[in-house]
DNA sequence: AAAATACATATTGTCTACAATTAAAATCTG
DNA sequence: CAGATTTTAATTGTAGACAATATGTATTTT
């Protein structure tokens, strides 16, 4: 309603300095926090939240936390139950089948995006994520490589700069994330090598997104997730499907985090 | 002295039965009516809302109101601004690029699923709101036909049935919802013929649907999307582009100008 | 008088306590 | 002993009070 007001200087002193953990609340830390252990399993799909518990151990009260996991539950972390709580989002066969079809069209629209809009600084952060990739692979670090790998595909979300498409990419790299964690195996050879070329396309998409490439962005996604679903598929079909996901609320009670 | 022992009968059958304004909580029916307001333009783009005010009105006390405002956030009607609460979702030029961008793709994607997936009891759902679309029509109330046609079309977002595209389809009837508000005017000709011609587009995606016809409902789709485009652009490029719409916190000066 | 600062007000953010609902355990009954 | 019912414990949902932050106004200083 009124014209942007100049701010008081009393603001620039306590924002600056860091903008690392340390100043950052507790209740965004909280929130980023949970986020990463959902994205590496270590908040197990279909597994239920306690409140009193996770509220003590990042120090903060109830209803903060409960804005919190309404905000989880918005981006697709959680699922809320009524007078149930919250729940890790359940993975199941279903969900596999709908990831399978909306991944390869997201994937590729955010691509050619992604190589329109780019600005210097996301491609700067985008090399910079993708050094840590590469680190967490050369050191077999299955939680780093997913998170690093994630990390990667959300900047090139951001690089989209699609607040339409942005929803969807992220539930598609949240449950991408939390399946390239169940999938990995450091030691198998095979999909060491299906790590290295995929270390490989990323450095294309560097590149190509770097000159603006957008229909060879949208191939080279396209290529991206065709590697990625092989990896995938080489699990899923061959043993008749089971697949060591989080059960759906019907199912087994499964009740307790950690 | 607690003498509060009145015990309500058993809530099991409180989920079916009437679905009508008494059995939902008060919670659930302020979060639906802060979706229609936004949805109908009640509360304009770019607006503040004051959670002690909406919390009195809705007779709920403000950390409830808070989650809602998170999930509300999360859903895209609103954004959160740290120590400044929060605030409708603006409409900015850029958006509506982004919006031209995303919508024909997500629209034809979900059209096509639809097809494939509705279930009977889905189609009748559709068949209902179609009737309340074209009644608000022909009474021509702007806001009851906006939000009938929102409907509609989540429902065919439901038959689609996909966790991954359902999140940015519902973004998407969001803006669009609004949108159509703002054009909104019952006695130009030209725009009367166009809401018909959509009407019968409506009719069309049922009996697609019903018939399970996935490239016609796909294409339809597209269709659809056009007319709603042409009718878009025709009051957005004439005059110089001065859409009556929200503004953006920051006033940035529109990077670009097209 | 203009600018900057200090103050006052209003709004957001959080905490503790309490109420309500649910799930589980214990008891009672056939 | 099986099954249903009451009782009990644990967890979620809410309210009201308090603290922190930002905005707007008044005052002071140059």
């Amino acid at each position: 309603m009124h014209a942007v007001t100049v701010r008081t200087n009393r603001v620039s002193d306590r924002q600056e300095a860091a903008v690392s953990d340390e100043t950052r609340s507790k209740k965004a830390m909280c929130a980023e926090d949970l986020r990463r252990r959902i994205l590496t399993q270590a908040l197990e799909p279909g597994s239920y939240l306690d409140e009193t518990e996770i509220s003590e151990a990042y120090q903060i009260s109830r209803p903060p936390l409960r804005e919190i996991l309404r905000q989880l539950a918005g981006e697709g972390y959680v699922v809320l139950h009524e007078n149930r709580g919250a729940q890790v989002a359940p993975m199941t066969h279903k969900t596999m089948r709908n990831f399978f079809v909306a991944a390869p069209m997201i994937y590729a629209a955010v691509s050619r995006l992604a190589a329109q809009h780019a600005t210097p600084a996301q491609i700067m952060r985008l090399k910079d994520a993708q050094l840590l990739f590469r680190a967490a692979i050369r050191d077999g670090d299955a939680a780093t490589r997913a998170l690093m790998n994630e990390r990667f595909h959300a900047i090139i979300g951001e690089m989209a700069d699609n607040e339409y498409l942005a929803p969807s990419l992220r539930r598609l790299l949240i449950d991408h994330t939390r399946i390239g964690m169940t999938f990995y195996s450091p030691r198998n050879r095979a999909l060491a090598e299906q790590r290295a070329v995929a270390a490989d396309q990323h450095d294309q998409f560097i590149a190509l997104i770097e000159a603006g490439d957008a229909d060879a962005s949208a191939d080279l996604a396209i290529a991206h997730w065709e590697l990625s679903r092989a990896e995938i598929e080489s699990f899923v079909t061959p043993a008749g499907m089971q697949i060591p996901l989080g059960r759906a609320p019907g199912a087994e009670p499964e009740r307790g985090a950690s």
